[in-house]
DNA sequence: CATACGTTTGAACAGTTGTTCAAATGTCCA
DNA sequence: TGGACATTTGAACAACTGTTCAAACGTATG
């Protein structure tokens, strides 16, 4: 680290940050985030309410999962998914009012 | 508007938002944005100080300036780009700072 | 066990996206 | 004007991504 006065992205920041913002970069992805920001919701409720496939659902899920913005909690047959932690819910409610105030 | 208890995201608001989080989804768009963050930048100091074609820097720029997520301004030969608004400014200094909190 | 319900998975396809290269445009100065 | 420098543009290509469909898996209950 021979600079001192910039506010340099690493690579692996980069990437990482970036992975974030692409997925959530998607209408349907972002929407179904959004459906279970409030409280937990099981997969086929979230495709009802969006009206889309439990199949399309439950592949966005698995990548939302996997990059920790939404949490599974199976519940018998049924597996409830919401917002990982408030940091991703705040993230994403911030974004949400800045578009709401155009 | 029938419900009132939840915060849904309506499609154009959906396909807003998500444009927006698609642009900063990209490590190499992400960078640039954040190159330009603090003070202008000439295309070429971009380029160079990333690493990168001049080309590929414009490309992008083109884009984001679309998004009105940077700012051009031309100074003789040189196009100075700077991050739009202070609402960008803090939307991408604040998910920096959440990444490097890990 | 068998049936029904909810969810996950994988293959396959069309559409999109990031990158490169070469050519064009814009701007200044001798 | 002519040439040098900075930026933009367009075509072309490989790689990636969202979606669909069918099949598999998990779970409760008769």
């Amino acid at each position: 680290m021979s600079r001192s006065k910039k506010t340099l992205l690493s690579d692996d920041h980069a990437v990482a940050l970036a992975d974030l913002f692409r997925l959530l970069g998607d209408p349907t992805r972002l929407k179904i985030v959004v459906s279970c920001l409030r409280s937990p919701l099981a997969v086929s409720d979230i495709a009802d309410r969006l009206g889309l496939s439990v199949s399309l659902v439950s592949h966005h899920l698995r990548l939302l999962k996997g990059a920790r913005l939404v949490r599974a909690d199976r519940q018998g047959k049924q597996v409830y998914y919401q917002a990982d932690d408030l940091h991703v819910r705040r993230m994403v409610e911030d974004m949400v009012t800045h578009i709401a105030e155009h």
